[in-house]
DNA sequence: CTTGACTCCGTACCAAGGTACGGGCCTTAT
DNA sequence: ATAAGGCCCGTACCTTGGTACGGAGTCAAG
């Protein structure tokens, strides 16, 4: 069986080895002090707490975040409600963007109505209402 | 009258200085040659057109294609089925990102309700889930 | 025993859109 | 005439999440 190298380790979590660097000086997986000869090996964990942070990182969380969803879950006490808090306010901070990008398009469809009225070789009606 | 300094312009702009000389590095605003004394004098459009790069900015346009905005305003010829077209692109673009940020909402509701759900001192579904 | 792939480490760089700093000059009001 | 505040310019710094580079050491296969 191969040793997790770091290469081992990115491949299987399916990053580059230069993210898995990153990741260690964030302090968001733990630097492995056993070597194997000159080569550090990491233990089998990290492929886990690589996808862990993968998976959290598609669903918003910034690498900070992660940081302290990772010290819940290495906490004994009672952490799910704590993380299930943190999951909600995280689907209304993304919901609150969701509305000002709606606002956006809302705009954006209105401007792109009214060129469709003008009358030719009339001001385009989009730059003009953008200097308002 | 106070003379258009950078300082007015920016003030009823409502930016920074800082911005100010920032769009005339980017291009965006033509740097204005006739000095007043040691202190250089804009023109009064450029109030306007630092607000039209507020609004494009506001409704999602990047800084670079704010440029081609204004170059489209720029071109004497028939420019308006052109800025139409970006606005309808951008439009598009940016509903992608809401469907985006929507499967990422319906993720993060999901779990939590699988918090609802679980066992008294079972393992966080949240937590085990971001592992898998 | 050499070649090629991998690893180590520090450091620099990328996008985007600014923000801040510092030294020196200018302008205006008192 | 002097002090406060504004302006000039170049340059460095900020955030976030990596990516790239370079030189040196190392490991495994042929």
């Amino acid at each position: 069986m191969a040793p997790n190298t770091i290469g081992q380790v990115a491949r299987r979590a399916g990053v580059g080895v230069e993210t898995i660097r990153y990741y260690e000086r964030r302090g968001l997986i733990q630097q492995p002090n056993d070597a194997l000869g000159a080569y550090r090996e990491y233990p089998e964990t990290v492929v886990d707490r690589v996808r862990f942070i993968r998976h959290a990182k598609d669903l918003g969380f910034t690498l900070k975040e992660i940081a302290e969803l990772l010290s819940l879950r290495s906490d004994p006490r009672d952490n799910c409600a704590a993380v299930k808090a943190r999951a909600e306010v995280k689907a209304r901070d993304i919901e609150a963007r969701i509305q000002h990008l709606e606002r956006m398009v809302t705009t954006l469809r209105q401007l792109a109505h009214k060129c469709e009225a003008r009358e030719a070789s009339a001001e385009c009606p989009i730059l003009d209402s953008l200097e308002g």
